[in-house]
DNA sequence: TTGACATATGAGAAAAAGCGAATATTCTGA
DNA sequence: TCAGAATATTCGCTTTTTCTCATATGTCAA
């Protein structure tokens, strides 16, 4: 494959690689939202909001839609669902085990040095 | 969904978003290779493929084997191929996107002004 | 037009990522 | 044990990301 594909697939991975970047597309992968209600649900600063949603709108990965002085946004193509949703399966099974990961840590006799 | 799970997701995402070691991912889907094999495949520096491959044990995307003087990579989980394949679905979409608009800005008439 | 609201943009600081050069580690074969 | 091959790690340096503060833009209502 090449470079310049590869760089392109990167950018979108990449898109997607900062937690309120995924908190925003699971928020609107149920249905549009404004601008003003996503900085609300996330609980962040508007400017860093509107910061990460020029990201994704650089990426094409939301497209946006003013009605009077707010703009609604939406995800441009629910195939990066699809992406997601293998991404859900892969997530559950390894945090099942960094967590049992942990209970075994915990479980650990003290005196054991760690 | 609590932050501490978007925060893990994230890191898988930043794990693929480098186009050096989504190529890594994509050799390894086929089999297992020797971190040499890989150097010379992908004809960058030792070092620095050295430290994509630190990348991805550490956020666990593979895994390897020592052989001799050897380490042979792999995948520690082939479900990661299920996140990239729908990911290939949807940037063949947009770079078709991408593609025409480069191909209507060549058609253009070069009098317009471009 | 003015004021208030919703959102976007720019600048600068801090943190993280990426890279190459040098160095360390581990293994093998003589 | 020593030399050399394969791989990993550390260190500076540059670039990119992320955040906050300040400011700009656009819209509505009075």
């Amino acid at each position: 494959m090449p470079d310049a594909l590869r760089r392109f697939k990167s950018e979108i991975f990449q898109a997607l690689a900062n937690p309120t970047r995924i908190a925003i597309v699971e928020l609107l992968s149920e249905r549009e939202i404004s601008a003003g209600e996503l900085i609300a649900k996330l609980g962040m600063e508007q400017t860093n909001v509107s910061q990460h949603l020029a990201v994704l709108r650089a990426r094409q990965i939301v497209v946006n839609r003013k009605v009077g002085s707010q703009v609604f946004y939406s995800l441009r193509d629910p195939v990066i669902l699809e992406v997601l949703a293998p991404m859900r399966r892969y997530f559950h099974q390894h945090l099942k085990e960094a967590l049992s990961i942990l209970d075994e840590i915990e479980k650990a006799p003290v005196e054991s040095g760690e």
